[in-house]
DNA sequence: TATGAAAATGTAAGCGCTTACATTAAGGCG
DNA sequence: CGCCTTAATGTAAGCGCTTACATTTTCATA
């Protein structure tokens, strides 16, 4: 025969607001502005509910508080990959940051695909994330419609373009690599080659490119027959890249990369080909990651405060979503870590 | 004079079911199964639905999904940071497999803090993930317990005990320490020394401490005089590290590094301090990241299959929640990489 | 001690969905 | 052409919270 049971007392189901004010004979009102302003309610009360809270070892349900609070202190962000040191450290201190006033941050990646990005950003919207950090300027137009329709602020990180309105933390990846590229020029190299990360769909990269281009150009270099290679991120691809680079004619006397991974692949297929770096060949990094000091030799390349960005872009977020207000983009300085990897070319 | 405005059609609000199904002239119930299951409608009304939910632009609000359906599609994990190559790797695949299913992931870190650890498990809780991935066995039993009432399964990753009865995925970190070592001593190291990370609360730390240990037991050295170092995890900490245990008497002719980045450190040390490795020290590392194998000497080290352990275990949490099952923990196999940064102690 | 403002608490109406159950429409068959 | 089964759709009751507003309590002051 079947237990009978009271439905009314389903056992060991989770504790819920009413259950903590039954027991705590107080409105489910009282209880939660227990849980969410304390100090409108007298200590007596208070300490009852808590008690009965701990007794019950309540935990509130988050959706039915989104539902009805409509605002979730969550902020979303979405990377194009965490397998990255750069947005893995950037989005580390943006976590402990928001963290730090209360915040929690939901990470959603892309790997690099817009198509996959746009569904992050609505899905990330849909689940009431209060504000959104996203990398780079490029992306559907209408995507930012659909973020002002739902009032869901936006910063964009790690690119800044004086002229954009959407607010942004970050600094121009053009002109940082510019000046990497014209100290390179002035140690009077001509012939150069670029590996570059896929520019399909990632402004950083473009923009990196476009940066070498623009120097060249300052340096009358003939800037159409740089041979550029685009490739996925990762060590063996640069690899891959740099073998095929040096079969160029004329042979690049310095080949600038678009990020310290790719480099430092760049870095071990010369050694493996026999090309002692600088004397046969310069290569030159970006981002800084630690392993760009640490290669051997070490790496010439642009310093990214990516930690920096990360704290700064959590503070920026939270207060565009408290205050409703939309700041100013902040250019972060990059500057150049000039190491053995570059060096005049042989005469 | 204020100007009126029917509080029946707020202009400009986000889009909700009832405004689609009066859209489409269906009920709302029909929206939803046609957002959920929708071969449980038929195709012309299914096509009608899916035109309003367009021209509005509607997505449809999580958290009440969450609150009406008690379920989220969502799962957790609880890391110590993002900032580790091992964690961001394996995270980046088990996300890829979770979405490859139709789930999402809620990452937090712990910043290797317990008292954090905790707060974010039940965090993640209250925010209806359907299951956890959390590192490691070492934590506060009372958590397993307070997840095993609200019934959210849970998963350890990255550590594997035979007689535990909680499932996981991972590896022995003694074993494979210990098989590491035994190769060390074979080669004829006696005075060894090691850096770790920090052990406190973090198992897989203890563990490869432990591994040593019972290595060199087996070859009758005497483990109490071993030097041990508990250090945080960078490069910078690893240096002072190696400096300071390679001031020990007797000086260790192999110095093993709970990781590779602490390895690093002390390749770096050994390499500023004038010595040459392997010949006057021997380092170890283990996890295996990129930069072991690029670094000079190329270190000796323990290669786990992080993306692997990061794919499977998405594929058993899903099942953990879907099928309402507790599966098998599973051991992966983790290799020696023997490289040039091990050899035998000088004569 | 009566009085009223301020503080504390309670009441109840949603928030936007899902889903059990009720109702209606559509076929298949004698 | 009714009758019954099955497929499609509708109705409405929550899910567990927050919060505007109503009510009660407290307490300084006259």
């Amino acid at each position: 025969m079947t237990r009978e049971r009271s439905p009314l007392t389903p056992e060991s189901s989770v504790p819920t607001l009413a259950d903590v004010a039954r027991r705590a004979n107080v409105s489910t009102a009282t209880v939660s502005r227990c849980l969410n302003s304390p100090d409108q309610v007298i200590e007596r009360t208070r300490n009852r509910v808590m008690d009965a809270v701990n007794e019950l070892g309540y935990a509130p349900n988050f959706s039915a508080r989104a539902l009805a609070a409509r605002h979730t202190n969550t902020i979303g962000a979405v990377i194009p990959t965490m397998d990255n040191a750069i947005f893995a450290r950037g989005i580390q201190a943006f976590q402990e940051e928001l963290g730090r006033h209360g915040f929690t941050l939901l990470v959603a990646s892309s790997s690099y695909k817009e198509a996959l990005e746009e569904e992050q950003i609505r899905t990330l919207a849909a689940r009431g994330a209060d504000g959104l950090l996203l990398i780079g300027y490029h992306r559907n137009p209408a995507l930012h419609e659909f973020l002002r329709a739902r009032s869901v602020p936006a910063l964009v990180a790690w690119a800044y373009e004086v002229d954009s309105d959407i607010p942004a933390i970050g600094f121009s990846n053009r002109n940082a690599m510019a000046d990497l590229a014209r100290l390179v020029f002035e140690k009077g190299h001509r012939d150069i080659g670029m590996i570059s990360a896929d520019t399909k769909g990632n402004d950083r990269a473009r923009d990196r490119l476009a940066g070498v281009r623009l120097a060249a150009r300052e340096a009358a270099i003939d800037v159409d027959r740089m041979p550029v290679i685009e490739t996925t991120y990762s060590i063996e691809s640069g690899m891959q890249a740099f073998r095929q680079i040096m079969g160029w004619t004329p042979r690049p006397t310095a080949v600038f990369c678009g990020n310290d991974v790719l480099a430092i692949g760049a870095l071990k297929a010369a050694k493996e080909m026999g090309l002692s770096v600088p004397e046969d060949v310069s290569i030159t990094g970006f981002d800084d990651i630690e392993i760009a000091s640490l290669a051997e030799p070490a790496l010439t390349t642009v310093h990214v405060p990516h930690r920096e960005m990360g704290r700064r872009a959590a503070g920026m977020l939270i207060d565009m979503v408290t205050k409703r207000t939309v700041p100013e983009s902040v250019e972060l300085q990059t500057d150049i870590r000039l190491r053995r990897s570059l060096g005049p070319p042989k005469t």
